[in-house]
DNA sequence: TATTGATTTGAATAATTATTCTTGAAATTT
DNA sequence: AAATTTCAAGAATAATTATTCAAATCAATA
C-alpha cells in the first residue's frame, strides 16, 4: 500500500485531482491548435480523444472560453480556432518587437509565485502586457518600478506558467533562474 | 428626367447599386466593432439599425466573415468581436511598430489601382502585410523592390481602401499624393 | 467521519451563427 | 430589347456553440 495513492476517475482517466487533468487538457488544446487547423469543436474533440482525453463540447466551449481562443474566419474559406498570441501574424520579415522584451531581466519561481525582474521602469507595461492577456495560469501580478510579483493559480506547475506567459513573451525562457 | 438616375431598393433604401451599399454596411460594421464592444449579431444588428441600415444576421454572417472578424472571449466574461488588426490589445505604452512604416514612402491612385512607392527592397515585405491581411477592399497586389501596385475590387472607391489600408498601416493617410 | 462548500463536468437545452435555397436587381451579352 | 450571368440578400434551416442544471468529486472543517 502506497501513502501516495493514484485516483481513477469514472472516465478512467489517470488522475491526481480534477484540476491536474484540466490543465494538461487545456495545454494539449493549445498544441493541437496552434499546430493544426481547427475549425470546430467537434473537430477538436476528435483530437482530443486521439490524445487520450475524453470529454464533451461543452467542456471544450468552457475551455475555449478560459484560454480566451477566438474562432475568426479563415483565409481558406472555413474558420479556424486562435490562440490570442496568434492573433497578429507573426514574423512578416520585418516585425519588430510587439513586446517590450528589452526590459525583461529575469524570472525567478518560488511556492506559487514568481518574482519578475526588468529594468527600471519597465515593470508596468510588461505586467500590463501580462495583465491584458489574462492567461488562464496567472492570478494576478503586481508591479512596483523593476519588480513585478506574479501570483499563480493553485494546481499550475511552473512549467504551466512558463508556457502561457512565452506565448506572448518571446525569450522568457532565456532569463529562467 | 434625369440622364443619371437614382435607384431604390425594394428595403427603401437609397442606392447606385448593392456594391455600392454593401461597402457602406461593411464600413460602418468595422466602425461599430472597434468603437462599440459587440457580443453577438443580433446586438449588431441594432446597432446598424441605428445607423440606418437594416439588415438580418445572415447577412452579418456573410459580412463578418468577409471582414474576418474573429469573435473571441472577453475579459469581462462575455465575448467580443475583434476586427483582424485589433487581435493585439493596442497602445501599452511600449508598443513598437509592428508594421514596417518607416519604408512607406507615398500612396497615389489611378483609376482602380494604387501605386506604393517605398524604400528600396521594402515593397515586398509591406506588401505582404497588406495580402496577410487580405482586406476586403483589395484585389491583389504584386510588388517589385521599391514599388507595389494595387488592385482594389470593383465598386470600392478611394477613401475605403484608404480606411481599409489604414487599420493595420498606422500613418498612411500621411503619404497620400 | 459526517457536513459543507467549491469545482469540474456531462446531458440537455438554449442561444447563436453559418449555410442553403431562392428571389430579385443590376450588368453583360446576344 | 430579350436573354443570360452575376451578385446581394432574406427566410428558413442546419450547424455550431454557450449555458443551465444536476451529479460527482475533492477539500476543508466541525
Amino acid at each position: 500500500m502506497f501513502l501516495f495513492a493514484a485516483f481513477y476517475s469514472k472516465r478512467g482517466n489517470f488522475l491526481f485531482s480534477d484540476m491536474k487533468i484540466k490543465t494538461q487538457r487545456l495545454n494539449v488544446i493549445r498544441q493541437l491548435i496552434s499546430d493544426n487547423k481547427v475549425g470546430s469543436q467537434e473537430e477538436l474533440l476528435n483530437l482530443l480523444e486521439q490524445e487520450g482525453f475524453s470529454t464533451t463540447q461543452a467542456t471544450l466551449s468552457r475551455d475555449l472560453k478560459a484560454l480566451k481562443v477566438a474562432k475568426r474566419p479563415d483565409i481558406e474559406g472555413g474558420y479556424a480556432y486562435v490562440l490570442p498570441e496568434d492573433n497578429d501574424d507573426k514574423e512578416d520579415g520585418d516585425g519588430a518587437d510587439v513586446f517590450p522584451v528589452s526590459g525583461l531581466e529575469s524570472i525567478e519561481f518560488s511556492g506559487n509565485m514568481a518574482v519578475i525582474k526588468t529594468r527600471p521602469g519597465f515593470a508596468n507595461s510588461i505586467a500590463s502586457v501580462i495583465d491584458s492577456h489574462g492567461p488562464y495560469e496567472v492570478l494576478g501580478t503586481i508591479a512596483g518600478d523593476d519588480t513585478i510579483l506574479l501570483i499563480s493559480k493553485e494546481g499550475v506547475s511552473r512549467p504551466d506558467v512558463i508556457n502561457a506567459l512565452s506565448l506572448f513573451m518571446p525569450g522568457l525562457k532565456k532569463k529562467l533562474v
